[in-house]
DNA sequence: AAGGGCGCACTTTTGA
DNA sequence: TCAAAAGTGCGC
């Protein structure tokens, strides 16, 4: 029978003694399936520097060295575009896959490729679509404790049908732990988990309250809930990093175990840290929130309310380290309970509205669904082009940590300071990827030394003198023009279907997941763990940028067009229809490159640095670029003050309300009666405390808290408030809880925040402080 | 067990 | 008192 199916999730079996994998998935009538394929034997490629003919006589009669290897032939497959014969050996066991590719090297001369993990082995030679329909000739099986799912063994290879369908109706679940320590974070060894709260699409929340020290009970009632019920997605925030290592943990030592799988399996940790369960999709939401550069402080409110979520406005964030004190009072432990409650519901309608970005991510970059947010930017597209660089019979190297290199990036001009009126932004689309595509930059066709190649079958990049052929097209080229054309198609079909409907959003976010993944194939190019680092690449694609950019530069200034300012790929100037037009038709001539106006600005003001620019849109929008207002590390009432000038300066051409606006804000910062909210200042540790060589503020609170018994996981923001004592600002730091409102150093805040924050504004107009009066 | 690139502004500490 | 170094977070 024919079997079609969505998959979500993807894991390792074994089926009458052959390794294979299983494809979890729901079929076409709605019904769970899992699809048992055991088409791909387990195999790792082996070039050798010797005879392959010999080689392979040699492993032959190595045999008892290498007892797991099935079969070993001889094929062609490419090394940067030169063609190799390569042994393609053949495993008995997944795991001697990357145990021989290893070994191999040290008995023969040659080298490993292609160690792939086996579900990553299937996904890329099946060409299977993660996240997405995948359809197969299939019989019924039975397997044993799986009765909710129907089960089957694939008869024909499966394969993926790619596009980019809506999500079928899932089974969804929230949860949210409550654990809380005596003192210091709560260790799962000793404190029991105190609320478990569970939300599903049923509409019902439930919240599991344990009465005593032994939380066995409710931990059995959430594994029969998620066994009832039987979620396809599970969602928490900050699942990944703190749910359920303290779930795993706490439940080896109350002793029984977290059957949570499909198949009744245990959660595990899996390849990017994240937790996997078997038959279902794991998601982290804090893992989406961590993609969005506008949420400065990462928390499932600050998420909720990105999102416009209702729900938002009456979630509340305690930090841990309020948690024991509020315990210990009836009234404290209703609040952290209640948050418990609501942040498992907030979970639940946030996954609805962000489910459709990682689901077009996934079915890009061929990662599974709960793999996807959790890897890195550069794993992401490791794994597109790995799908890429098989299909032209490319070898897949093997993951090595090379030296890094530095190369020069982008050009920045100095801005024109002061206020400008009637600005265009010109930008360049996806400038690099345009650039890689059209010198055909790629590792393989990158002309490497010793390589003879006629001058006229290459391009020689300017300044850096590398030089890449002409032809063939390189992998990266192929990759690249593959996105560029499916954004396009996806671009036109969104042109044409009614905005705010399913259709629309799915659309938009499969484009969004399209163009992150097209965008960062030029950072990848250039970072040291990319399975093809080629920093020649990246080089070549900045010096092709910067010669595009001046010659842009150059050309509007010969039009008449006054430039104002510039960075990497934008060209900011007077906006002149008729000569913006003919700037844009001078560049859109070649069309391989496209420059577009991306804003327009009524009035846009530059102080004297790069990189730090206001702008008011003609529809009243307010932009702030690179400063105080929108960097997280300074305090609320600096930023708001800043808008404040922002406002009055670009809304109002006020520098009198402006300077009025600030005087107000330090009366009443003075006056005392303004919350603590504001006076937080937040900065992130960005390695282990004891790695510091200066005494910061942040790094000197985190080690107070660390001597408590908080455990501050580096990446966290660190959260503190400057209090009136003598010393160093290090030594005036505090946790926001340890102190009161009256022992604030108030004079800090005027002098070292608010007054910076307002007077790099301000001084564009010769304003001085004393002037103001500040 | 790890999290594309470089260019830039800015604050605070450090050490002379 | 001052310049350099350390540190963070931004823009693109």
């Amino acid at each position: 029978m024919n079997c079609r199916f969505y998959l979500f999730d993807i894991d390792e079996t074994s089926w009458e003694g052959k390794p294979g994998i299983r494809l979890w998935g729901i079929d076409d009538r709605g019904r769970r399936v899992v699809v048992v394929s055991t088409h791909v034997q387990p195999y790792f490629y082996f070039l050798p520097h010797a005879d392959p003919g010999s080689t392979l006589a040699t492993l032959h009669a190595e045999k008892q060295r290498f007892p797991n290897v099935v079969t070993a032939s001889l094929l062609k497959r490419r090394l940067l575009g030169k063609e190799n014969t390569v042994l393609r050996i053949e495993c008995s066991q997944p795991s001697s896959v990357a145990a021989y590719a290893r070994q191999l090297p040290k008995f023969l001369h040659g080298r490993s490729f292609d160690d792939l993990r086996l579900s990553n082995r299937y996904i890329t030679d099946l060409k299977l679509t993660t996240s997405g329909w995948n359809e197969c000739e299939a019989e019924p099986i039975t397997i044993d404790r799986m009765a909710a799912v129907s089960s089957y063994r694939a008869v024909t290879p499966p394969r993926g049908e790619g596009g980019s369908d809506p999500l079928p109706k899932l089974r969804y679940l929230a949860f949210d732990v409550l654990a809380v320590g005596g003192k210091g974070s709560a260790r799962p060894e000793r404190d029991p988990v105190q609320a478990l709260a569970v939300a599903t699409d049923g509409g019902s929340t439930t919240l599991l309250m344990n009465s005593g020290t032994d939380d066995s009970g409710i931990l059995k009632r959430f594994v029969a809930m998620v066994d009832e019920y039987d979620p396809d997605i599970i969602v928490g925030y900050d699942s990944n990093g703190s749910s359920w290592p303290y779930l795993m943990r706490r439940v080896k030592t109350v002793g029984m175990k977290l059957t949570l799988g499909r198949d009744g399996s245990e959660p595990h940790t899996s390849v990017f840290g994240h937790t996997s369960i078997s038959g279902r999709a794991n998601l982290d939401l804090a893992d989406i929130a961590s993609g969005i550069a506008e949420i400065k402080v990462k928390d499932l409110k600050s998420l909720a309310r990105y999102f416009r979520l209702p729900v938002a406005d009456q979630l509340t964030v305690t930090d841990d380290w309020i948690k024991p004190s509020l315990w210990s009072a009836a009234h404290g432990q209703r609040t952290l309970v209640e948050e418990t409650r609501s942040n498992a519901l907030a979970c639940l309608e946030l996954v609805r509205f962000c489910i459709d970005y990682p689901t077009h991510l996934s079915v890009v970059t061929g990662l599974p669904l709960d793999q996807v947010m959790a890897a890195a930017v550069g794993f992401r597209v490791d794994s597109y082009f790995l799908r890429t660089a098989h299909g032209v019979g490319e070898l897949i190297p093997t993951k090595n940590e090379l030296p890094f290199i530095t190369y020069r990036g982008a050009l920045v001009l100095e801005p024109e300071t002061g206020l400008h009126k009637n600005i265009a932004v010109l930008d360049f689309a996806s400038m690099y990827p345009s650039l890689m595509q059209k010198y055909n930059l790629s590792p393989e066709t990158l002309v490497r030394p010793g390589d003879e190649v006629p001058p006229e079958l290459v391009y020689e990049i300017p300044e850096v003198g590398h030089r890449f052929r002409k032809q063939p097209d390189g992998f990266y080229r192929l990759g690249l023009k593959q996105l560029i054309q499916e954004r396009a198609h996806i671009k036109s079909e969104l042109a044409s279907s009614p905005e705010n409907t399913t259709l629309h959003r799915v659309l938009r976010e499969h484009e969004r997941a399209i163009k992150v993944i097209t965008n960062a194939c030029y950072g990848y190019a250039g970072w040291a763990g990319a399975r093809w680092y080629v920093p020649q690449v990246a080089e070549s694609a900045a010096a092709l940028g910067r010669r595009l950019i001046t010659e842009t530069i150059e050309k509007a200034k010969a039009l008449g067009l006054d430039v104002i300012y510039g960075d990497t790929d934008s060209v900011f100037v007077s906006n002149d229809r008729q000569k913006v037009g003919d700037l844009m038709t001078w560049v859109n001539e070649d069309p391989e490159l496209e420059i577009r106006v991306e804003r327009e600005y009524v009035r846009i003001l530059f102080t004297e640095a790069m990189k730090r620019y206001a702008g008011l849109r003609s529809d009243g929008t307010l932009d702030i670029i690179g400063l105080e207002a929108v960097r997280g590390d300074w305090s609320e009432i600096a930023q708001m003050v800043q808008e404040e000038v922002l406002r009055a300066i670009l809304e109002r051409e006020s520098t009198e309300l402006a300077i009025e606006s600030v005087r107000q804000t330090v009366r009443s910062m003075r006056s005392g009666e303004m919350a603590m909210d504001g006076f937080i200042i937040r900065k992130a540790l960005t390695k282990p405390i004891e790695e510091y060589k200066v005494r910061t503020p942040h790094v000197e609170v985190a080690k107070k808290l660390a001597k408590e018994g908080w455990e501050i996981a580096v990446g966290e923001k660190v959260p503190y408030v400057i209090a009136k004592e003598k010393g160093a600002l290090f030594q005036k730091a505090r946790p926001y809880t340890d102190a009161k409102p009256q022992e604030l150093d108030i004079d800090y805040y005027v002098d070292n925040q608010v007054k910076p924050a307002a007077m790099r504004v301000l001084e564009v107009f010769g304003v001085t402080e004393k002037q103001a009066g500040f």
